[in-house]
DNA sequence: TTGACGAGGTGTACAGCGTACGCCTAGCGT
DNA sequence: ACGCTAGGCGTACGCTGTACACCTCGTCAA
């Protein structure tokens, strides 16, 4: 405000997105007190009057992903609004590559986050069912809530690495199939056969579809089957 | 071997037991260099001798874990198989508490890694999965394959933070109550209605199991129907 | 016996990290 | 006019991973 500094103050939510922009522009990694500091003009020490510790950093900048998410048309059934939730959130944490990872890693539960899974417990329960149903199948979702399923391939084999040599590739690829012939089998499968495609062969985004309907459909079995979780042991074995 | 100075000499292995142990008595953020040297007796950059890196460290303890993975009874069906694959795979890893986030952080696929993938792919090609059919399956069995499902809820809410006074606890409650009904509702259900343990609440091992056999029920549905994955467009949107 | 060699342990040093602590200054309420 | 305080500054500490040079053995060829 001050006229003669001319620089508008620091505030906490100036340094999250300052921060966000950084991780989008750099890698999280590339978020440290010290570079966040600089991009805001600003002495490192500065950022702790607006956030307590790089922790909270952390978990700000992913409540500012997550307050991206868009809320799914009342109309729609708890199946169809489930599924335009958990998509909303997909497309969120799409945006930004370092989220992921983020997500992951932060154990805090703010407020934020808090409010994404209870907008998807409840549609469950608008959709009549019982909240241990509900409960477990959340469970099952898992981080899927979040909008991404764990990267159980490889994204980027290699990026750099300039493969070696055509003949110890070959080489390579030989002892693979021999060591590995079901991982191979699928690998091919999914690329269609093309073997010099296996990494990047994946279609994330029917990957995350497809296990996302395999587990509404058996929710919603289960509900209409009138599920209820078995006795529980109040002693423990 | 030199009776003199009495020290049987590093080896990756040694090196990574070490690291293993390190990270089992105090955590897997225990595990520096400099500690995990003063561990074996050892200035740090002697390490270097006998791992690459940090990373390979991380790896190789990863792998360690891995390799306790036991090899599930030929004779049982596909489903059977799958199902205690991935059971030893979890028993291996609740021993080692801090495998879950190291194998979720880890992005290079050992020769360990590839193994315990090929061997469930396996199981499921045997059982007459095709092999497209295999690969979105695992895709969304996802980290589950590795014993574990993300942590949804808190595991240990507060720990030392002692709560800090009965009436403002029960304010935060109250307020807790009106912002995510939902959350309430499901946390409720899962504790019996006994609102205190609400943290502590899951029981990990039903979820995961839950969980498991959601994806084995409608794995086995698909493969029973026939299911073939749709046709790809070679060409992007 | 000698001498080279390589494997493996040592020591020093550097750049980077998060952050505790104290100081200084501008704006505001009394 | 005064003091308080919010907020930015500077210094400093302990920790991290690891590059680089060095030294010291055990082994083996000549």
């Amino acid at each position: 405000m001050a006229p003669g500094t001319g620089r508008t103050p620091l505030s906490s939510s100036r340094v999250l997105v300052a921060a966000v922009e950084l991780a989008d522009e750099a890698g999280v990694d590339a978020v440290s007190m010290r570079a966040l500091a600089q991009r805001l003009g600003v002495v490192p020490m500065a950022l702790y009057k607006h956030v307590a510790s790089k922790e909270v950093l952390l978990d700000g900048m992913v409540d500012q992903v997550l307050i991206e998410i868009e809320d799914p048309d009342p109309a729609l059934d708890w199946r169809a609004a489930v599924r335009a939730r958990v998509l909303g959130a997909r497309r969120a944490v799409l945006r930004h590559p370092w989220a992921r990872r983020a997500i992951e890693s932060r154990t805090r539960r703010t407020p934020v986050v808090l409010g994404h899974m209870d907008a998807v417990a409840r549609l469950l329960l608008a959709g009549g069912f019982s909240p241990d149903l509900t409960h477990h199948v959340m469970h099952a979702l898992g981080n899927r809530i979040w909008g991404f399923s764990p990267e159980l391939f490889e994204e980027e084999p290699a990026q750099g690495a300039a493969l070696p040599d055509p003949e110890q590739q070959a080489e390579m690829a030989r002892e693979f199939a021999q060591r590995f012939p079901g991982i191979l089998a699928v690998a091919t499968a999914a690329t269609g056969g093309d073997l010099s495609a296996v990494g990047q062969g994946c279609d994330e985004d029917f990957e995350f579809e497809f296990a996302l309907d395999l587990l509404l459909d058996g929710a919603e079995r289960l509900h209409r089957a009138g599920w209820t979780s078995p006795a529980r042991s109040t002693v423990h074995p």
